[in-house]
DNA sequence: CGTTTGTATTGATATCTATCAATGAATATA
DNA sequence: TATATTCATTGATAGATATCAATACAAACG
């Protein structure tokens, strides 16, 4: 691959390292950390062992419907959980589970 | 934080460690890395030192003005750089994007 | 019980996005 | 110069999404 000559450079070579199920996998994680504010809510959960969900909506600066999307879709994807204590809804992040999104990323990029 | 007594946990607390810029700056890379699609790409320019623009529609099935946006994006991201020689885009791996905005992540989540 | 309170759901809306056909721009070939 | 080729841009369209007001649900309180 990468011809070195000038002439052809579509020799139709595929190395196509990323499976396309891993690969939609993959996509899910990353969406849920490609929100601002939703990486917000989860450097708020991860900045303590279990946050409440009406201590979000103060520093995040959004309303309750929207929190309650947010951290949805947060623990759709499985970076956090929640439990629900009384009425009271308690979070906290899964820890492997964003190490091993950014783990399969790191396995095919360049150390340098 | 994470008030112990059952009563009040709305004691407005807010640790809030991830500023404005710095979440839209994250989420920008993050939303790069949100398609299967662009994560394929990713791997194919990655598994090369270069990579030509129509060595990934191929590979990946999509149309080229899809792979020119996709790749654009992904660029924008500053995920990848792209030079044009002659009639044909090659496209390489920036190493250290993807790598800071997972230290970044890695930096405010809990080591287990 | 009825009331209060925290959260999820619904409905509506505006914005964003992924996709491709068609076209344009730039470069190499004959 | 005329033609072919590689890539970007435009236009159009279908689908996703972020947001909030309104409502529903569930659990605790009095």
């Amino acid at each position: 691959m990468t011809p070195a000559d000038d002439f052809f450079c579509c020799a139709d070579s595929d190395p196509h390292s990323l499976e396309e199920d891993q690969a939609a996998v993959l996509s899910k994680v990353f969406s849920a950390l490609a929100d601002p504010v939703r990486l917000q809510i989860y450097a708020c959960i991860a900045a303590t062992d279990e946050i409440c969900s009406c201590n979000l909506e103060g520093p995040v600066g959004k309303s309750q419907p929207t929190i309650s999307h947010h951290t949805a879709k947060l623990a759709s994807a499985g970076l956090i959980v929640g439990e629900k204590r009384g009425r009271w809804m308690w979070w906290r992040v899964v820890p492997g589970m964003a190490e091993a999104a950014l783990n399969t990323i790191r396995a095919f990029t360049p150390s340098r």
